[in-house]
RNA sequence: GGGCCGCUAGCUCAUCUGGCUAGAGCAGGGGACUUUUAAUCCCAAGGUGCCGGGUUCGAGCCCCGGGCGGCCUACCA
């Protein structure tokens, strides 16, 4: 309501003396002088592991310097217990009147003020490790009421949308977000020790190719020319292995203008990797054990819960041939090599839509996905897809029509996608030219043709393994999420309706008046 | 994109088939309390029931339109 937050007086609420406008959940602006910094010398993780085991009533004569939020206060009159959140965890500040400076102050703090408390580390006679301070000072002082300090804030909509509350009221999300970035560092390490390169390519593409989605697109204003987002960073990628860079990694954001779903966000996060002189079964075994690896630092071994069944990750991983797990799940015998209209007949028989332009490749995958995929938990390497639908992968060393192609499905859903690289340009050719007449076919997810790529390869790709794995599944995997949402620090939403009650926060709500 | 469901105080939730002035807890305000653990106790305050129409003597509840979200489904990873 008012705009003119900043000046010192807080009389509209001066009436009633309250603090917290009861119809807008404001607080009124408080008078602190807030230092440019603060000397922490000690995390409350620390303290914990350090002092836990100290006696009931103890006193250290350490002193330490905490800050963080504080989530919790009993005022008990002469004594006021405070609970105070960084990022590692909680302790407590014991704070009698008799020692501690500004009492009156330090009651009236309010829930969601950020502080700093410099005191004895002590254990108070009921048990509770805890600070007394000799001195505290307010770092932040809220101007938004505290949501319900039991059970946070639980309206998915205000989490996602306000991640910067959910993230420090609910405890689950903050383990969840860290164990985000700690998996993204973890995975970059163990690469690198694997001699494996970091590099950087391009998001802006002028073709959009290396996957089949649809691209977002968007236009350069001074070259005049309309550019696509990246749906996949991959002949990038491989460009490099031609220029000589045998082992490269890119962590890449790549954008898919298709639905949002639980599994799905329109921009996320693959890595992809490449590898010379390997072939798809190299790429498994670091599939496997990269997996592997990540699941005991996240969560102590190998055997998972996710979505209440158990998952072991353990390497090795059963390999199967997608023929092979047809067979297996609908005892359907089924070959490339087959009559293409009488494997159609067969595919529709399945509940496939089959579409005039399908071979007999495509309709493989697609009876694949319809009656297997989602019958598998997993892990498993299903491997040899059909070339048809497999553009960039080389063909099968004794399989022809199949290449050397592999997705790990764990836990019910795709984990990866890899192969051996086709790295014969001629062929490579024929392959987008195949993908075109598909596009003319109606197929808005063909890939596009890339003669750049084509010159790249004219120059010798050696045999190269790679692999693209959905970085946000994995998360979800190793941090028992069912919905990508949570594993995104701020998933795509519609833009937020401007409401009245927001208009209260007077700070700039500019985000309205798009329709 | 399609189907189903939801939206009540700053937050978490009630309000039974349409019917008195829409209720609690937490947070916030006032007060009590020298070892609390979501502290407790007393007092007061807090509502455009998502928005807009309609039906009705009467609508948070029924109907229509819109907004946002959730789940399922389709395409994809």
């Amino acid at each position: 309501m008012t705009e003119t937050s900043s000046n010192e007086s807080a009389a509209p609420d001066e009436a009633s003396g309250s603090e917290q406008s009861s119809s807008s959940g404001m607080i009124a602006p408080r008078d602190f002088d807030i230092p440019y910094r603060f000397d922490v010398t000690a995390t409350t993780a620390a303290l914990h592991a350090e002092y836990d085991e100290l006696e009931d009533g103890a006193e250290t004569g350490k002193t330490v310097s905490v800050a963080g939020r504080l989530m919790l206060k009993r005022d008990q009159g002469k004594i006021v217990f405070g609970v105070v959140q960084d990022g590692g965890g909680r302790i407590q500040i014991f704070a009698p009147a008799k020692t501690t400076p500004d009492f009156e102050g330090f009651a009236s703090l309010m829930l969601g003020d950020w502080i700093g408390v410099t005191g004895e580390v002590i254990k108070t006679r009921r048990g509770e490790l805890s600070i007394r301070p000799s001195a505290w000072t307010v770092l932040a002082a809220t101007r938004r009421a505290f949501p319900d300090k039991w059970h946070g804030i639980s309206d998915p909509d205000t989490r996602y949308r306000q991640r910067y509350v959910d993230m420090w009221v609910s405890e689950e999300s903050n383990k969840t977000l860290r164990d985000r970035s700690r998996i993204m560092s973890l995975t970059r390490r163990w690469l690198e020790d694997r001699d494996f390169m970091e590099v950087e390519t391009p998001t802006f593409h002028s073709i959009a190719s290396g996957a089949m989605a649809r691209p977002f697109t968007t236009h350069h204003n001074a070259l005049d020319m309309d550019l696509f987002l990246r749906i996949a960073p991959e002949l990038y990628l491989k460009r490099l292995t031609v220029g000589g860079f045998e082992r490269v990694f890119e962590v890449a954001r790549v954008f898919r203008n298709e639905g949002i779903s639980t599994r799905h966000n329109p921009e996320f996060t693959m890595l992809e990797l490449y590898w010379a002189y390997a072939d798809y079964t190299d790429i498994m075994e670091l599939v496997e054990n990269l997996v592997s690896h990540l699941a005991v630092e996240i969560t102590g071994g190998t055997t998972i819960d996710y979505d209440g069944r158990e998952l072991d990750l353990a390497a090795p991983w059963k390999r199967a041939s997608m023929i092979e797990l047809i067979a297996e799940h609908t005892g359907l015998e089924l070959s490339v090599d087959m009559d293409r209209d009488a494997l159609a007949a067969i595919a529709a028989e399945q509940g496939v839509e089959v579409k005039d332009h399908y071979g007999t490749g495509k309709l493989i995958l697609e009876i694949y996905e319809k009656t297997t995929e989602s019958a598998i938990w997993g892990p498993v390497f299903v491997t040899d897809y059909p070339k048809e639908v497999s553009p960039l992968s080389r063909e099968h060393r004794s399989e022809p029509g199949l290449t050397e192609r592999f997705e790990a499905i764990v836990a019910g859903r795709e984990l990866c996608n890899a192969f051996s690289e086709l790295t014969d340009p001629d062929e490579q050719l024929a392959r987008f030219e195949g993908q075109e007449a598909d596009r003319e076919a109606g197929d808005a997810e063909a890939m596009g043709m890339d003669m750049d790529y084509i010159r790249a390869l004219e120059y010798g790709l050696p045999p190269t393994g790679g692999l693209g794995i959905g970085m946000d599944r994995l998360v979800m995997l190793l941090t028992g999420s069912t919905t990508i949402r949570d594993v995104v620090l701020f998933p795509t939403l519609r833009p937020e309706q401007v409401t009245g009650a927001d208009h209260a926060s007077d700070a700039g709500d500019d985000t309205s008046g798009d329709d």
